[in-house]
DNA sequence: ATTAGGTAGTGATATAATTAACATATTATT
DNA sequence: AATAATATGTTAATTATATCACTACCTAAT
């Protein structure tokens, strides 16, 4: 089995056509050309083609691709075809937007367990999920075969929550603190920093306005 | 003036360079170098100075770079040290968690309009800002002298706020719906899918587990 | 059948980004 | 004053990524 390095951009873009196909989908469209997908989100027909390349052969030369068909291989090569459990640990706004973030539910991200300290949250029930204090992780992410653990709360206590996620068997992060988390090297960790997509804005914006 | 290309990754890299500078600077560190910042945020120090002479020279050879005078070099190369105004349509739990963010008002990004359909969140106050109707964009954006809009409305309407907020004269869209806006070139847009980094995570989960 | 039009897959090429190496400059020490 | 240690800025080398150009192949029309 040859296992070329993927870049991560080409798995960004697969997670961009998948919502693109599904859309597609949806209206009832049967085939579709890699300069379709190209053009519907942004990106040159080559680059669409390479991108699947590294994964297999799923087009019909002079024909295109099956819409179903591909978009059911993406969500395959993505790890979408089967549900992951995950646990949010800090549920402020943004832990509450994620909850309730329908696009989570729609690609098999199941929250299986809330956490947080503060007492008037403790025992509220959202999404049917109740929220638990936060020293139940180690007792309930292992029960709940959580592989995923998302991290909204402050930066200060982001570390020591990551700690106990890690403890409690998660094999992957998702921290939207902006902090620099250390976590052993098998455990994924994939930071959301929601500034720097304004700051990556304004940079551009000055140059365009300067 | 040469103004050769910026990668991207530099200017996110700068991002969070600032992000740490704060952190360092809160801790009375007066002298950093490009070694201490690289590990601190976990990339090379040759990638930390390689970013850095993008812009010009910084730090004393021999000695390092000056923690808030580099801090102010940074936040001046991306646009912040100004004020920017920020529209928010859509004030759901993700616009409400974005209305809340602390680190967009560190930054200077201000919000100064709330726009929404909901007669029932219409007249709230958010952090002393009115929610208005959806209609009122073309009227306030343009009182407000708003450059940055936030789109977190669903889907189907994105686009048409994004018209409506382009025609009211912003010059930056930061879109949290998951689909492909159309918006004339000289508006700057940013796509923010918060599925993405989810499923880049389980990509590369499931290859440590295969 | 044959041909024209269209589209996927792919190896070669070009471009971009990162890493490495080094020359230059500063400080501290002897 | 000379030397050792340290750290930047910058050029060169390497690696990674994206684009291009071409081949293979399917469909439909003549």
């Amino acid at each position: 089995m040859k296992t070329l390095k993927i870049p991560e951009a080409t798995i960004i873009r697969l997670s961009v056509y998948s919502r693109y196909l599904t859309e597609i989908d949806r209206k009832g469209i049967v085939t579709i050309s890699s300069g379709d997908v190209a053009e519907g989100v942004g990106v040159s027909p080559a680059q669409v083609r390479k991108d699947l390349a590294y994964f297999g052969e799923f087009g019909i030369r002079g024909v295109g691709y099956n819409v179903k068909d591909l978009h059911g291989n993406i969500l395959r090569i993505l790890g979408l075809s089967s549900e992951w459990s995950v646990s949010l640990v800090g549920i402020g706004n943004l832990g509450l937007a994620l909850s309730t973030y329908q696009g989570f539910k729609d690609r098999g991200f199941v929250i299986t367990s809330i956490f947080d300290n503060d007492p008037q949250k403790i025992g509220l029930k959202i999404d049917g999920i109740e929220v638990r204090p936060i020293d139940d992780i180690e007792d309930i992410v292992p029960k709940c075969n959580t592989q995923i653990g998302a991290i909204t709360v402050p930066t200060s206590s982001a570390q020591s929550i990551a700690d106990r996620l890690v403890k409690s068997g998660v094999k992957a992060i998702l921290n939207f603190a902006p902090i620099v988390l250390n976590v052993p090297p098998e455990v994924e960790l994939r930071n959301v920093d929601l500034a720097v997509n304004l700051e990556v804005l304004t940079f551009n914006l000055r140059g365009k306005m300067a």
